[in-house]
DNA sequence: AAGCTGTCCTGAAAGC
DNA sequence: TGCTTTCAGGACAGCT
């Protein structure tokens, strides 16, 4: 599924091909989680100024306005001429004159979205709420620990929530923690500034890593069959109940946390 | 305000 | 083998 390290890719992906790229057309399929916005004919003409990212959303720049795109968790962004012919589950596309942009979405959790300003209306009740971007100097030890006092919910559901750090998906709430030594059922409140300072470290460094193994899947969006991505083999805990934990030995587990799957090693892993 | 739960959708995997 | 059921997941909407 795209993750923040996915979406990543895809924005320097889209990006590198299409700045400065006139749009000609506007092909809409099947519904998305939001209609478009707009009619598909008033972007014709328009120019991609830059391909820009907030979160999960990947945010195109136009000279007039911006395409906002989420990827849902099936979703998939692909540039370039030469794409085989539509499939079922190619839900929008924008032809430039540098090429087609592709959104594939068979699940349709996905959204291309157009505003005229990211501080207006749809978009900014999109985008007003989110937290401070992981890879960033804006997200700090210090930050994190703050956000963190004062929410009794589970640690695991506040990094999911994100109103307080972006980008911090399911698989990578589950790595982090696991690397950071820290319970998933952890009140937020309950961890300390050193604890906090691990968990901060730790979000860091598996979204760098995600992010170089994501790099390396970049041909998938260039017009190769959708591989899957590598992260997975990548994985500590996620997806491997069962399976023995390469730090201690314990048994990972997997529980549910707000109706979602949690791996975690109880060996480990403190509350 | 914060924190649950429901919901969207469809392919894959599990169950019978 | 083939059909049915369950599960997975991002994140907003709505309710408590």
């Amino acid at each position: 599924m795209p993750e923040l390290p996915e979406v990543e890719v895809t924005r320097r992906t889209v990006q590198a091909a299409l700045a400065g790229a006139r749009i000609r057309s506007v092909w809409l399929g099947k519904p998305l989680r939001w209609p478009l916005g707009c009619e598909p004919e008033s972007l014709v003409g328009r120019t991609i100024e830059a391909v820009q990212r907030r979160g999960k959303y990947v945010l195109i720049q136009l000279d007039e306005g911006w395409l906002l795109v989420h990827l849902g968790m099936s979703g998939s962004l692909r540039v370039g001429e030469g794409l085989r012919l539509r499939g079922p589950h190619d839900h929008a596309e924008v032809q430039t004159d540098r090429g087609l942009l592709r959104l594939t979405d068979p699940r349709r959790f996905g959204a291309l979205i157009w505003a005229s300003a990211l501080d207006q209306g749809l978009a900014a009740k999109l985008l007003g709420g989110l937290g401070v971007e992981p890879l960033t100097d804006a997200f700090t030890a210090a930050g994190l620990h703050a956000g963190l006092r004062g929410r009794a919910a589970a640690i695991k559901s506040v990094l999911l929530a994100g109103d307080l750090v972006v980008g911090v998906g399911n698989i990578y709430a589950c790595e982090a923690l696991h690397l950071a030594r820290i319970h998933p059922a952890t009140s937020a409140a309950r961890i300390g500034v050193q604890r906090a300072q691990r968990l901060h470290a730790a979000i860091v460094a598996v979204l760098t890593q995600a992010l170089g193994a994501g790099g390396s899947t970049v041909r998938n969006f260039l017009g190769a069959d959708g591989q899957q991505g590598h992260f997975q083999t990548l994985t500590q805990v996620y997806g491997r109940a069962g399976a023995p934990c390469a730090r201690c030995g314990g048994t990972v587990r997997r529980i549910v946390q707000g109706q979602r799957a949690t791996y975690f090693c109880p060996g480990c892993q403190r509350r």
